[in-house]
DNA sequence: GCCATGACAGTTT
DNA sequence: AAAACTGCCATGG
């Protein structure tokens, strides 16, 4: 990876980094919060760029509480049970109650 | 420099 | 209301 090119990834990555224990965000809050609403996508890409980062991708899901990147992850159900093992209800890779535990990186 | 891909989101049928 | 389609923007080939 290039010096310039982590411009945008490194900002997903602190932006995801400031995400509280036992809450999760979306890619297009992040995205928004960057100033790019429209590259929610690329919040996705940056985070599967993560790997051997310090960024809690696993908090980070689409703006439904969806586990869109479970695929991601080691196993199957690895995402699900760090969310879970922060306090997080998981049921059928959807976040319950996602509402309440939605966090906004503007809330800083 | 153009074509294809992707961990989303919003709009339309 | 649910499903399908398109738009967006950055990365990789």
């Amino acid at each position: 990876m290039k010096p310039e090119t982590l411009n945008f990834f490194d900002k997903v990555y602190q932006v995801a980094r400031q995400i509280p224990y036992g809450r999760v965000t979306s890619y297009g809050a992040i995205a928004k919060y960057l100033g790019a609403p429209r590259s929610a996508r690329m919040v996705g890409y940056a985070m599967n760029n993560s790997s051997g980062k310090d960024v809690p991708a696993h908090r980070v899901v689409n703006r439904k509480g969806l586990l869109t990147g479970k695929h991601h992850f080691d196993g199957t159900n690895l995402m699900q049970q760090l969310l879970e093992s922060e306090g997080v209800t998981v049921v059928n890779n959807q976040i319950q109650d996602f509402e309440n535990l939605f966090w906004d990186p503007a809330s800083l």
